[in-house]
DNA sequence: TTTATATCAGACCTTTTTGTCTTAATATAC
DNA sequence: GTATATTAAGACAAAAAGGTCTGATATAAA
């Protein structure tokens, strides 16, 4: 079970990681993507897809071809990428699964919750894509 | 979607939650606490059996049968529950999905998450039912 | 004995993930 | 220009996982 995105937001934040390392404007293919990353072929073109429907990369068809970012990195935030693809509901959902989640009506948990869930909000919004980049550069880091 | 952990684990949450605010030693059916928190019967019969096989609540058949918490309230922590019903993977896996996770091949998020993850842990295991019932018996609260 | 309850087995549905195949676009070679 | 090779886009179905429902059985209290 994944932890808190689904399999499709962890592709696409690794698809998007590795996008970040090429050079500004060079595309890369699914092929060398999914050989990289280890990623089913299909699902990774139906998740690369949508993130180019939503304006955050761009592709190109034919003879290399392939995606790239579609915006200067440091203003695609992490938070941009999951909402595309898992929209924003962790973000005002109950952890308990309660159907409502507010300050109000609150489960037994929610005021801890709730500060932890801003703070990874926070983190969301303020990680971009340059930041990322700068630190899978490091010899440490696995991609 | 859940957020982070599965539709079992909230359901058993919830559950437990419930039990706390029963008079010690009282049992509780499964009808009950379907009818109260709008749960699948037979869903939620399968996870407190889970729950009791783990030793966190005792079950007794038969008329005035149900479930009661087996131990005392203030030795149940939250990250049992989660624990038994979901196991502890969120504890050490990659939030962006990589097959390994620790600082000697991290993630271009790690540092971060593993920040965050800390906390969750910590909350898990330091909060406990005693501690939710008390929050839960407020007047706002939603049992 | 009767009745309320947990337990157990299995079918069924829904969502998510993966795989197969076809079509459309386009860069490049000629 | 035309042909060809390469690539994304799209339709579709299979497989896997997660969740829900139906019904029967075992157990214990009254
Ligand atoms: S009500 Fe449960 S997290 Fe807000
Ligand atoms: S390697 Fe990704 S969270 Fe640790």
């Amino acid at each position: 079970m994944s932890i808190i995105f689904s399999r499709q937001c962890e592709y696409a934040l690794q698809a998007v990681s590795y996008l970040a390392l090429q050079p500004a404007g060079k595309k890369t293919s699914i092929r060398e993507l999914t050989k990289k990353l280890k990623i089913p072929y299909h699902f990774l073109a139906k998740i690369l897809q949508d993130l180019t429907y939503k304006k955050l990369l761009v592709s190109q068809k034919g003879p290399s071809g392939g995606f790239a970012l579609a915006q200067s990195p440091d203003q695609i935030t992490l938070f941009h990428i999951v909402e595309a693809i898992d929209g924003s509901d962790f973000a005002h959902k109950c952890v308990m699964g309660f159907p409502e989640c507010s300050g109000k009506n609150p489960c037994s948990i929610h005021h801890q919750w709730a500060k932890m869930r801003d703070e990874i909000y926070s983190m969301l919004v303020t990680e971009n894509i340059t930041e990322m980049a700068r630190e899978m550069k490091k010899p440490e880091y696995r991609l």
